[in-house]
DNA sequence: CTTTATTGCTACGATTTCAGTAGCAAGAAC
DNA sequence: GTTCTTGCTACTGAAATCGTAGCAATAAAG
């Protein structure tokens, strides 16, 4: 599956679970996941952009496209899941 | 999301997927991932076990627990998104 | 015009992780 | 005994990431 290996990548699902809200700057995004990289996070982001699951809008920051939110959306279970799952650690 | 740092670590969905079926030996999962190192797939194999998501089974092999297999279960909408963005991308 | 702040991003050395290969111990089959 | 397979460790070089510094562009403030 080429998805897993784009999403299996550090930071990626964190990112646009940062964006699942709205549009946020670089630096935000960047503060956001923890202050990693602006390296890294450039270079997500690239890859993200050339996926068309994240595009850069002019005076609002990085946002998820379309399709990055239906990707979002189908990611969304997960929440309810990793509740249990958090718990169930503990 | 404690689960996104998790699951977004290299290999970690690979691996989730490639033991969607039948449980693998530990050569046969690395093999199903394309050989990668071993040392990396101990690695990640030991934080599933620690997390209750993947179990080793004597004589069987590596196979998810029954939370692994939930979690793999949320993750199956991802593959209709994936061959439609993945046409998309084309 | 100058100063100050913010933003997107690049550069670079230090650290961590990964890749790739070799190999060992344990068990089963012969 | 020999020969497999299996789970896993060890080691070295390559690659990714971290953490920090800083630059160019834009905008607002003085």
């Amino acid at each position: 599956m080429v998805l897993l290996d784009l999403l299996g990548r550090r930071w990626v699902l964190r990112i646009l679970w940062e964006l699942r809200g709205e549009p946020l700057t670089f630096r935000a995004l960047q503060a956001a996941c923890g202050g990693l990289s602006p390296s890294v996070l450039n270079s997500r982001l690239s890859e993200l952009r050339d996926t068309g699951i994240v595009e850069q809008r002019i005076d609002e920051g990085y946002a998820l496209t379309e399709q990055g939110r239906e990707l979002l959306s189908q990611l969304a279970p997960l929440t309810a899941w990793s509740e249990k799952w958090a718990r169930s650690l503990a």
